[in-house]
Parts: structure tokens; sequence; C-alpha cells
DNA sequence: AGTGCTACCTGGAAGC
DNA sequence: TGCTTCCAGGTAGCAC
């Protein structure tokens, strides 16, 4: 499951070995990988077709290649899209959505199994180097533009729960379910308490840890792409190692040794310590 | 305006 | 063994 740090790996890997290269086809394989471009398949390879990505760049989850006519190539991977680079005429994956062959004999591949992830040609937005797609995007905590402060201040303002705050691609960008626990767990924080109630201090250091949680997991990640191979996938580096909370029901909390227990929550699973965090005493909303 | 709920999707795991 | 059901979750769009 792709967050911030799983997208960067892949970033890294495009600004390596796709700038620079010229887009010599486009072969959309599944059209609801597509299905963001409005205009249609024929429109997104007509548009994509004999362009040059210039740069690789990304903000929370979504990334995009900048091209030599000002436009932009727009990836999210939603649950399961992986970005490689793989030799043309390598047997196709099997679900391999869109092919991109390039100038240097090797081939773009969008692969997604959920197709929840989708491609898109896009024009700048409010801001010449970011999509128009990526407008309503926040800031993520790695960008060197983030404003610590601005993001304490907005979080104290909402009138939700902390969880479903850091949730919140529009406060700030490039968490999901597994590093919200992470971060929730580290901090001593219930996903269910109020962003109202949360003091200056404990906002900040509820940021600390996502940014820390983050990096920690960049610097794992980082190790899973070599040579021409793009990969992100979510089983693979991070999962296995450094998570706290997240999967871990059932499991001695590491500071406590409670078992961690799981909770449903905005149709998704939620795991925390039930001594280290606390659930608010009431609903926040009775 | 701001918050919250749900559809979208596939395949592996779990249940019977 | 084979079938059915559950579950994973990011985002847009809509309801309230």
């Amino acid at each position: 499951m792709p967050e911030l740090p799983e997208v960067e790996v892949v970033r890294r890997g495009l600004a390596a070995h796709a700038v620079g290269r010229t887009v010599a086809g486009v072969e959309v394989l599944h059209p609801r990988a597509v299905r963001r471009h409005t205009p249609g398949p024929a429109d997104f390879a007509a548009r994509l077709e004999g362009r040059t990505p210039t740069a690789a760049l990304r903000r929370g989850k979504y990334m995009w290649l900048a091209l030599d006519d000002g436009s932009m190539l727009l990836a999210h991977l939603g649950m399961s899209g992986q970005m490689l680079v793989q030799p043309q005429g390598k047997p196709d994956e099997k679900h391999l959505r869109v092919r991109l062959p390039l100038s240097d004999g090797n081939e773009l591949r969008f692969v997604d199994q959920r197709t929840f992830g989708h491609l898109m040609v896009d024009v700048p937005g409010e801001r010449a180097d970011v999509p128009a797609s990526v407008d309503h995007i926040a800031l993520d905590p790695l960008d060197a533009e983030f404003v610590p402060e601005a993001f304490v201040r907005a979080l104290r303002a909402r009138d939700t729960e902390v969880k479903r705050a850091l949730l919140d691609q529009s406060l700030i960008s490039g968490v999901g379910n597994i590093y919200a626990d992470e971060a929730l767990w580290r901090s001593g924080l219930h996903g269910r308490r109020g962003t109202r109630g949360l003091t200056r201090a404990q906002a900040t250091e509820l940021l600390g840890h996502v940014r820390d949680v983050m990096t920690e997991a960049l610097a794992v990640g980082g190790t899973t792409f070599d040579g021409l191979y793009v990969n992100v996938n979510g089983e693979s580096g991070y999962f296995a190692r450094g998570l706290n909370a997240y999967g871990r029901e059932d499991r001695p909390c590491g500071r406590c040794a409670s078992p961690i227990v799981r909770e449903s929550f905005m149709n998704r699973s939620s795991f925390s310590c039930p001594s280290c965090q606390r659930p608010p005493r009431r609903s926040r909303t009775a």
C-alpha cells in the first residue's frame, strides 16, 4: 500500500530511468487506468507520444513527470499500483494497464491489480510546477515549503477526530492508514481523540512522529529498487519491520506489552495499544 | 463551508 | 475439496 515513502522511491526511479527519454508509443490496455483523463484513452495517447520528461516530481502520494511541452504525466498508485521500467519485449505482467515504450529501448509500465490507481495528462494549475489535479492536495511533511506551525494551527482548528485529520490529504498529504497508526502509537494518542482537544505540544509531537516514521520508511524503502527495476510494492521492505501498531492485533505492545487491538474506523482497520493510547472517554460528537 | 459516508476494484485468506 | 464471504484501503463525489 503505497504511502509517501513508497511513492518517493518510485519518483526517484523515474528521475533516473524515465527523465530525458522520449515517449515512443502509448498503449492503454485497460481504460480504467486513465479514467481521470476525461477526453479518453486516445487523447491520452496523443498527448504523450513524442513528449520527453524533463523532471520527476511529487506531492504527497501524487507524482508526475514534467513534459517538454509544459504538460504533465500525473500518476497515482492507489492501493496496488506499480511503475516499472522494463526492457521492451519482456513478457507482460498479469495486471499491466498502460505501456509507454521509451526511446532508450526500455518501457515504462503501469501495473495495477485493484485499479484504484490512475494516470492522466494534466496541465499546470495555480502554480506552474504543480498539476491542476493536485491543487487541492496539501503540502506533505517532507516538502521544503511545509510549515510545521501552520499545520499545527490548522489541525487544532479542525473539529474532527485526529486520525481522520491525518488521512485528510487537503490538510497534510502523504499519510495513509499505516503511517497514521504508527505515528499515533508513537504519540500515545488514540485516533478517535478530537483535534480540538490537542494541545499545541501534542500536535507538534504528533507531526514530528509522522515525519520520523516516513523518513525511516523511506530509508528502508530506498533499498528496494536497483538497476532498471523501479518497484513499489507494499509487501516489501518497510512492511516486515519497524511497525509497532499496524497489523499487530493481539501481539504485545512494544512499550507496555498489552495486546494491540484492532478497531473498525472509516471502513478500514485501526490498530492501537489499549493501554498507551487511551480512547476518549466519550465520543467527540456526543 | 465543513464534515462524513460510500462506491470503486481484485484476489488471497478465512469460513463453512 | 470447493464454494462463498470477508477484507485490504485512497480518493472523488455526493449527502447532510
